[in-house]
DNA sequence: TTGTAAGCGTTATCAA
DNA sequence: TTGATAACGCTTACAA
């Protein structure tokens, strides 16, 4: 009845399926398309019988030739074994399938090269939208993704010049700042930063936000308590030891991600330099693992289902409305959780 | 010079490019597949000037429709928040950018529904091949896309009926036997395992491993000891209580992935029951954070990088090569990496 | 209500 | 070495 599994028989075309049910294509693409044109309830009938019968199937590429539009959208991202990517990766996957759109994925490991390698992909498939956290480092790359009419939503990550695009992400300067608050009201001045790099955005923010709790708040901001690490650097370490070779050593470090965190405790763990006695910490980002670190990490938490769900229905908005001329910015807000690596030092005011 | 940002102007086509460089639509054919066919030095050097001047790109879905072949894979997994997968999705990623194939993502989250609409979408998107870890209850699908003639590798799970699929996993048996004698070897006897569901094929390995090494070393294989949880399921801390309720409760407990162990650990925290003087456990999978856990755990840690670069080159080698008769097995191999979750008991053989 | 046919952007065959 | 031209599988006017 069936044919052997091996004979990779020709694939049923929609021609196939009009001679099964005794119409013209015009009548099967009809019924497969709904809307598009009148079919007698009878023939209907017919044609969806032959369709089960000859388990056809509709040839996307086909369709999306014919039709200028396909039914993909591209997902950029640094990296998904990043805790905060694959989360995001995992939202945007499903809310995409609830709307009938596929995801490409593609990773920049934060490498510009990578990422035009990437958006070119997506730009010769023709994906209807993107969404993406740019490296920061191809502006010229993105703008030509909004030129040629593919909408775009960059998320945690901004470009200034991409005017285009929408942006989901939230208030890393008045996280940082409250991260970096907390830690000067428990008592900290010396205090410590190891952001992301300045060439991404939350980078930028994140350091600007912490100046901005020392000045304030009347803490010392010097230069070399600003450590800028690539995400996944796992050279960080040599940025703990150097801290803690400071003359005065700070009391608390402000962490940019949990990769980073890891590698940090792992390194002060191995100098045997206790959290949070010796060195307090706060960390960016709250992935399932850090309430169960030792000790359980104070974090930022980020609303990831938020700025998931919001980054796909903006482009979903731009897909299926006009797009305005204008990026829509939203920005979520991060709350901090304290949990047990913050110590509260009692030498008063200096 | 170029257009204004919002002018969706038509994409250039391969009849431009002809036109511009004047010549036909052949001849560009000719200079973008080289190979095909000869062409000029010097009209090759005209048409690519045109190519560039004009920004065009391949249509990739015309080029898809005539050649009958695509440049896209689809990844198939439970859950990309998931650390696992995650791991492994990112390779699959990388390695598929380097022989210039897109990633379709997909997700099943273990429903046996979205698996099923997952595989039809990439069907119809006529991906040239499937990674997937398959939910264990789709046979009959899995089964039509091989039959169609689209390659496939079944990662981390089998299924026993997909006789053409690959197949890379570790050998779960032997792991959850390794783990089981750890825990016998340290003075444990009443040993629990937390599996992930029976209608995986993990966890019916895990499960066997399990029980041979207790037949074998002479504990108690009790079927209470065994729980069948969802890998994510949140209500595993039941599991918990009903292990520590039992009169002579269990001194220690395999628990079958990282997600399942960070509900374990959150229930056995509020329940003030100490990991591991008062409970032992051993954890599949080596998530990064596993280490810098209270304590640090106990794993089977699994060859990630060599599963993920596996899949994809059995696929790889599908895609290039006459795909054999019948699928191939790759079994690699877990180790028990010790750390401190396991407690050891001296009150000597039972 | 249905059939016919043009055309989407490519590749590939065949003549020139 | 190049140019016409026919598909690929589908959608969509338009005609019947």
């Amino acid at each position: 009845m069936t044919d052997p599994p091996q004979a990779k028989r020709r694939a049923v075309t929609i021609k196939d399926v009009a001679r099964h049910a005794g119409v013209s294509q015009g009548v099967v693409s009809r019924v497969l398309n709904p809307g598009i044109g009148p079919v007698a309830p009878a023939t209907r009938e017919r044609v969806l019988e032959s369709i089960k019968a000859l388990r056809y199937r509709p040839h996307t590429a086909a369709r999306e030739l014919k039709s200028q539009k396909t039914s993909t959208i591209g997902l950029v991202v640094a990296d998904v074994a990043n805790e905060f990517f694959a989360r995001l990766a995992d939202h945007v996957v499903r809310a995409a399938r609830s709307l009938d759109l596929g995801v490409l994925l593609t990773t920049t490991q934060e490498d510009p090269a990578l990422e035009v390698g990437s958006v070119e992909m997506l730009m010769d498939k023709r994906v209807r939208g993107i969404i993406a956290a740019p490296t920061g480092r191809n502006s010229a790359i993105w703008r030509e993704v909004t030129d040629m009419g593919t909408q775009l939503v960059f998320v945690d990550r901004t470009l200034a010049d991409v005017p285009l695009a929408d942006v989901v992400g939230v208030d890393n300067e008045a996280a940082a700042f409250d991260a970096t608050r907390h830690l000067i009201d428990r008592g900290h001045r010396r205090i410590a930063i190891i952001s992301g790099p300045l060439s991404i955005s939350t980078g930028r923010e994140r350091v600007a936000g912490y100046r901005r709790a020392l000045e304030q708040l009347g803490a010392e901001p010097l230069d070399e308590f600003v450590f800028e690490a690539d995400f996944r650097d796992p050279t960080v370490g040599g940025a703990v030891d150097a801290l803690l070779a400071l003359e005065a050593p700070v009391t608390a470090v402000v962490v940019s991600n949990t990769a980073l965190a890891a590698t940090v405790t792992r390194r002060l763990r191995a100098l045997e330099v206790a959290i949070p006695d010796d060195l307090s910490i706060v960390v960016f980002h709250d992935a399932p693992w850090t309430a169960l670190a030792m000790p359980a990490f104070t974090v930022i938490r980020h609303p990831m289902d938020a700025i998931a769900d919001t980054a796909v229905r903006l482009l979903n908005q731009r897909l299926t409305t006009d797009p305005p001329q204008h990026g829509e910015h939203v920005r979520l807000t991060s709350t901090l959780v304290e949990r047990a690596s913050v110590a509260t030092l009692n030498r008063g005011a200096r």
